[in-house]
RNA sequence: GGAAGCUUAGCUCAGCUGGGAGAGCAUCUGCCUUACAAGCAGAGGGUCAUAGGUUCGAGCCCUAUAGUUUCCACCA
């Protein structure tokens, strides 16, 4: 093949992704003689569009499972999508309002099909974003929440927590939503500062020997006020504790009771008691059993309870209670006050606490468990710190609010009799009343928080209730990736739902990760504009860029900034590699590549193959730990620097040389090392990888890197010894540029170089007369016989003496190797004293010592070199 | 009110169980050297927020302080 001269990944992505998953290469197998390794996807929203953040989840899972997969595990990726029944159901509403109809236009039936029209229709957007990045994915197993698999399991679990008396209905105080007509649950709520009043009140006694002034942030629902409460202890009001007052406005009476709840020094120390709309009034009214009066209707507007402000809507009914107040001689001051609002999750209408008939999940039993498994690291999170987060929300979890007023998503399995008030869970659709045989029975109205469903994703998916195959070979899952901003809604559910339904943890390990923000480090989001859009990277750069850079820089846990440079900076690499490539191809082109083994490595051979083998042992340490910005750190190194600016360039010796045998060694260590770059990189950068592997003069067309084997550390190809010994002739490389540069030499200018009494194996001279352009270079025992002027550069590979003619100039050359000897001694004192320090001498670790002694004696060698020139210099 | 994170080169961030400070970008100086100018070679730049402490040894561990971000709770 031809390779093109720059970069150019929309000539191949799409077609490698279309044959990966033609070959079936993501396709799990429950195969006994492998060990799994599952993750299922955090399911996105059919709602949704491709954004950072499933980019880089999707990306971190990709590269775990790609390189999971090349380690030998039979691996399983399970993606699918999420109905998200109140986001999906406020899009169709929204849609409708277009069309100029209402849900009670077109009834549950019209709406449902509806529904399911746009999930057919948008549904399947995202999943094809996510083939665009190149997730592999298995898609024979992909699930959607609502599909028939899942929807058994959502009825099965809800039925057995039922039976176990850990569902039940009833009144409680839940977060409405006015807006969307639903309750909430209190993860679903999010609390925002606003400015606002706090509004003091007179309540005159009954008896007219007083009154109490009372502090509300929400005076319209002083309607539904059955009592005042004070501290039992408040001097104040002793007296007044079971004596009636006048409710303003309403003119109607209520008592004045004693609770601890009320603090003495907040406001007046005294507070209204509305039993319906606040969640601290209504324990107060459950102790004193007060009445509970709901003035609310589920649109935020007042009902008949609210006297003549019924109908008005929450803010009017405000404005004209305190007008009324105000004019009534009942409004004492306004004072302003800053406080938290609580918002719905969607729609981001305020929220109003409100008594109402709901379905809860009983918390307690279940959180238990599920801080132990966490408690006991069967279950841990990586970074460890977010476990606190975990046990900060479980250990003070309140029952979980699971019905919702929508339509979109699963229908509570509850049914209930017209004729005897029969209430039945059956998993099965019931039709004749069990109690009473009549057929007037209806299912309950309202379906079940989306995130109930998604609390089942890691079994359900796999066939529960049924012990599939799957279930059996794929569960527990090795593995959990998601955002922080899930742990409460989603990974803490599975965690306790894992245990109670599969008797087992739902994984052992849950990797967390952080957001993707912009540039100036704030949140992408719509209302802001600042989003980054995915696909625009992936048109614009290529998906492998795309995952690059989101993966650099990377550390668990850590927020991440998505700026231009970084998508450039993967660019370049990607163009770097596949330049890299294109020389390796170019150059074999008829060459009979060996057999390694078959043949002497040259010293740079040895010196490249112990470089790779300490990339491959890192990089899989790495990533084993999930650390994948260290690992591509490292590959960036290994590849750019060691492979690209070192190997290639010394490869050039062999390959413009005039010996096709060692022309055909090297470049079978090129092919060899490059072979497992490919490999090392793949999971990261999947397409291109997969793109230059085909192409390899040993490769078989066919056959993917996707699928090849990962690499291994090769023990023979540690070669220590040569390696360090090498690194004297890089040394001397880097000296003769460096010194060039400094004289102002151009970089091309041939030289003819001195090797005093060198540690440089005279084998690598032929590199450094290539790489520093050196036309002549010898070896001698000193300098005695040398007439011309020299420049001298000392270094670990002994001394090496630079005829330069007129360019030396001795003085500047004293100056300069003065400045060198200063930081040679510096080091020599540096490293003495350590070694002479009792503390270090005696505690410290052997090696290290044994280090410290090697690098002093080279300190001393060199910088007694360094005072010899120093003195001939002066001498002359 | 409670909790957690962050503070390292001009910018964005790495720095693994404590053992002589790193990368990319930006800057400066040279280079079209037949894989790559999306490139090559060289260079400059940091009392690792501050103050204590532990240790032979601290960017890393402990304590306090400051700035900053986030999460949880929600006192009317």
């Amino acid at each position: 093949m031809e390779m093109a001269k720059t970069y150019n990944p929309k000539e191949f992505e799409d077609r490698l992704y279309k044959e990966w998953i033609d070959k079936g290469y993501f396709k799990a197998k429950v195969d006994p003689k492998k060990d799994p390794f599952t993750i299922v996807i955090p399911p996105p929203n059919i709602t949704g569009q491709l954004h950072m953040g499933h980019a880089l989840n999707d990306t971190i899972q990709d590269v775990i499972v790609r390189f999971k997969r090349m380690q030998g595990f039979s691996t399983l990726w399970l993606p699918g999508t999420d109905h998200a029944s109140i986001a999906t159901e406020v899009k169709i509403v929204e849609q409708m309002k277009k069309e100029g109809l209402t849900k009670q236009d077109i009834g549950r039936e019209g709406f449902l099909e509806r529904a399911w029209a746009w999930k057919n229709k948008y549904g399947g957007r995202i999943v094809e974003q996510l083939k665009k990045l190149g997730a592999s994915c298995d898609w024979s197993r992909e699930a959607f929440t609502m599909d028939e698999k899942c929807s058994r399991a959502v009825k099965e679990v809800f039925v057995n927590l039922y039976e176990k008396g850990l569902i039940y209905k009833g009144d409680r105080i839940i977060n409405w939503c006015p807006c969307c007509k639903t309750a909430l649950s209190d993860a679903e709520v999010e609390y925002k500062e606003q400015d606002s009043h706090l509004w003091h009140i007179r309540y005159p006694l009954a008896d007219g020997s007083g009154e109490i002034v009372v502090a509300t942030t929400r005076p319209e629902t002083m309607l539904g006020d059955t009592a005042v409460a004070v501290n039992p202890k408040d001097e104040r009001y002793k007296d007044m504790v079971g004596k009636m007052l006048i409710l303003p406005l309403l003119n109607k009476q209520i008592p004045v009771i004693a609770d601890e709840y009320v603090e003495t020094d907040f406001g007046s120390g005294a507070v209204k008691i509305t039993p319906a709309h606040d969640p601290n009034d209504f324990e107060v009214g459950l102790r004193h059993n007060l009445e509970v009066i709901r003035v609310m209707n589920d649109d935020g507007s007042m009902n008949e309870k609210a006297g003549k402000y019924k109908g008005l809507d929450r803010q009017a009914a405000r404005e004209a209670i305190c007008k009324d107040l105000q004019e009534q001689g009942y409004m004492v001051r306004i004072e302003d006050y800053k406080h938290n609002v609580g918002e719905c999750y969607r729609c981001h209408s305020t929220v109003e606490p409100i008594v109402s008939k709901q379905w809860f999940v009983k918390m307690q039993p279940l959180a238990k468990p599920a801080i132990d498994v966490v408690r006991k690291k069967k279950v841990e999170f990586i970074p460890d710190r977010f476990s606190k987060v975990y046990f900060n929300w479980m250990e003070n979890i309140k029952d979980w609010c699971i019905s919702r007023q929508l339509w979109w998503g699963h229908r509570i399995p509850a049914y209930y009799c017209d004729d005897c008030g029969e209430m039945t869970v059956s998993k099965q659709e019931v039709t004749v009343c069990p109690k009473c045989g009549s057929k007037h029975v209806r299912q309950d109205e309202d379906v079940l928080d989306t995130w109930f469903s998604s609390a089942l994703w890691p079994f359900s998916t796999l066939g529960y209730p049924d012990k599939t195959e799957d279930l059996k070979y794929f569960y527990p899952n090795s593995l959990l990736v998601t955002a922080y901003d899930i742990i409460f809604f989603w990974v803490a559910r599975m965690i306790f739902s894992g245990i109670e339904h599969m008797g087992e943890i739902p994984f052992p390990e849950v990797l967390i990760h952080g957001i993707v923000r912009d540039n100036q480090g704030r949140k992408m989001s719509k209302s802001l504009g600042n989003g980054i859009d995915p696909l625009e990277i992936i048109e614009n750069y290529g998906a492998d860029s795309l995952r690059f850079s989101l993966v650099q820089g990377l550390a668990p846990g850590n927020d991440t900034r998505y700026t231009d440079q970084k998508t450039e900076f993967a660019r370049n690499f990607m163009n770097k590699l596949w330049n890299a490539s294109r020389f390796v191809l170019l150059n074999s082109k008829g060459v009979r590549l060996k057999k390694m083994g078959s043949f002497r490595l040259t010293n740079a051979d040895k010196w490249i193959l112990s470089r790779l083998n300490k990339a491959i042992k890192e990089v899989t340490l790495n990533l084993e730990k999930y650390e994948l910005g260290n690992a591509a750190a490292k590959l960036y190194d290994f590849v750019w620097t060691e492979f690209c600016d070192w190997y290639i360039e010394l490869a050039k010796s062999a390959l413009y040389g005039d010996s096709e045998d060692k022309k055909a060694n090297t470049l079978t260590v090129l092919v060899y090392v490059l072979s497992d770059i490919l490999k090392l990189m793949h999971p990261f950068v999947p397409f291109v990888t997969d793109e230059i592997y085909r192409n390899l003069p040993h490769a078989k067309k066919s056959k993917s890197v996707a699928v090849a084997s990962w690499p291994v550390v090769n023990k023979k190809y540690n070669y220590t010894k040569e390696s360090t010994e090498f690194s004297y002739a890089m040394d001397a490389i880097k000296a003769i540029r460096n010194m060039k540069a400094e004289k102002g030499v151009a970089p091309s200018k041939k030289v003819s170089v001195y090797l005093v009494n060198s540690s440089i194996n005279p084998k690598d001279v032929s590199y450094i007369m290539r790489l520093a352009s050196v036309d002549n270079a010898q070896f001698v025992e000193d300098k005695s016989g040398i007439e011309q002027k020299l420049v001298s550069l000392f270094g670990s590979f002994g001394e090496i003496a630079v005829p330069l003619g007129e360019l030396v100039d001795i003085d500047k050359e004293i100056q300069r190797l003065t400045q060198e000897h200063a930081k040679i001694a510096a080091e020599v004192e540096r490293s003495t004293k350590l070694l002479s320090n009792q503390g270090f001498v005696a505690k410290a670790p052997k090696a290290l010592i044994d280090k410290e002694q090697a690098k002093l004696a080279a300190y001393k060698e060199q910088e007694s070199k360094l005072i010899a020139e120093l003195n001939n210099l002066k001498n002359m």
